[in-house]
DNA sequence: CGCAGTTCATGCACCGAGTGCAAGTTGCAC
DNA sequence: GTGCAACTTGCACTCGGTGCATGAACTGCG
C-alpha cells in the first residue's frame, strides 16, 4: 500500500462515515438483529458486497474505529512521558481516547441498549485499538509477556466493565469517573500483594 | 423443568458428549472453519435439527460446559469458607474448575490451536460459568456492583490471560502455576493503591 | 488531451449457519 | 393399553459472508 492519492481517501472515509452512520440509526431505532445487511446497504445506497469491503462482517459496523482513529490513539500513545507507570498510561489513554470519540461511544451505548442480542460480545472498542496498545506496551517496558499482556488485558477489562455501568446521561465525564475507579480498584501490581 | 426421568437425562447427556467429542475431534484435526456443521452430524449420526437442539450454535459446542459441570462449580462455590476474601475465593475456584476439567481444558487448546480463526473469540469457558460465578459472588460481599463486576471480570480476564500463554505440554500444573502468577499480579484491592 | 495501470464498486452465484414449523418417535404415568 | 410430554427429524427459508469476473472511476505520465 503505497499512500493512495488524497481524493480516494477521502471518499473512502466518506463512505466509511456514511453506511456506518446510516447503520447505527437504523440500530438504534430497531436493534441489531432486526437490522439486516441489506437494509443497511439500501439505507446507504450502496451494494450489499461493498458493504463487505468495508467491514469484515456486521459487528465491525459498529466496533471497528474510525479510519481517523489510528493517527489519534498514536497521538496519544506517543504523548506518554517515558518513565510513566505502563498502568498509569494505560489509564490516560483510555481516558483520552473515549474523550475524544465521545459521541461515538454514546452511540454505541445507544446501540447496545437498543440490542441486548449483542450483550455477548465483548468488544466495547475494537480489537485492533487493543493489538496497537500491546504492541505499543511490548516495546515500552521489561514486563514479562505474561505480565503484560496481563496488564493490557486487565485495562480492558477495566473498560468493558466500566461501560455497562455507565449511565450515558452522566455524559463522558461520568464514564470518566467510572473507569477512574476502575483503574485505582485493580491497579495489578508486580508482586505487591497484600495478605498471602 | 420438573426434573426429568433418569432415562432421558441419561441419553441427553450421551448425546450431548457424542456430538461433543465428534466435534472437537473433527476439529483438531482440520480447524474450526474447516469442519461444517454437516460434518459433525453427520459424524454423530445425528440431524442437523438436533444438532442445534444441543448447542445455540457451532461455537458453543468447542466452548458451552458440560452437563454435570453446573453441579461441579456450584460444588466447589459451596465449599468455600464462609469469610474468604472474593479475590482468594474465585483463584481456588478456578484451580479446582480447571484441574477437574482438565481433559477438556486440553481439548480445547488443541482446538484452538488447529483454529486460528478462533483467536478472537475470549471465552475460554463457558459464560454460563461466569453468570453464575457472578451471582453466587454478588450474595457474599458488601461490594458495590461495579467493584463486585470488576473483580469477578478480572479474574474471567486473568484466566483467559494465562491459557494462550499456557503450554499444554506442562499440563494441567502449568496453567495453574500462570493462574497463581495472574491472580497475584492482579489482585484487585479496595483502595489499596502504593502510588498516586 | 489520451493512455495505461490501479483501485474500487457491483452483480451474481454460491456456501454455510441458524430458525420455524409440523409431523413423527420415544419414554413416561396411570 | 391410552394419553401426554419430551425429543428428533426433515423441509423450507432467511441471512451472513465469500469468490469471481466485469466495469467504472481515479491515478500518474507523456
Amino acid at each position: 500500500m503505497v499512500v493512495p492519492s488524497p481524493v480516494r481517501e477521502r471518499k473512502k472515509r466518506e463512505t466509511w462515515r456514511l453506511v456506518h452512520s446510516a447503520a447505527l440509526r437504523l440500530m438504534t431505532e430497531r436493534g441489531f438483529d432486526a437490522v439486516s445487511v441489506d437494509d443497511i446497504v439500501a439505507a446507504a445506497g450502496i451494494s450489499r458486497r461493498t458493504f463487505f469491503n468495508y467491514f469484515a462482517d456486521k459487528e465491525s459496523v459498529v466496533f471497528d474505529p474510525d479510519p481517523d482513529d489510528a493517527a489519534l490513539w498514536a497521538a496519544l500513545l506517543a504523548e506518554r512521558p517515558p518513565g510513566e507507570p505502563l498502568w498509569s498510561s494505560l489509564r490516560e489513554l483510555l481516558i483520552g481516547y473515549t474523550g475524544a470519540t465521545a459521541e461515538r461511544m454514546l452511540l454505541q451505548r445507544r446501540v447496545r441498549l437498543a440490542s441486548p442480542e449483542l450483550s455477548g460480545c465483548s468488544r466495547e472498542v475494537a480489537d485492533r485499538f487493543w493489538a496497537a496498545v500491546r504492541e505499543w506496551a511490548g516495546g515500552r517496558t521489561g514486563l514479562d509477556p505474561l505480565r503484560l499482556d496481563l496488564t493490557v488485558n486487565a485495562a480492558r477489562t477495566v473498560l468493558n466493565t466500566a461501560c455497562p455501568h455507565w449511565d450515558a446521561d452522566t455524559g463522558i465525564a461520568g464514564l470518566h469517573e467510572l473507569i477512574g475507579a476502575g483503574f485505582d480498584f485493580v491497579h495489578p501490581s508486580p508482586s505487591e500483594r497484600i495478605s498471602s
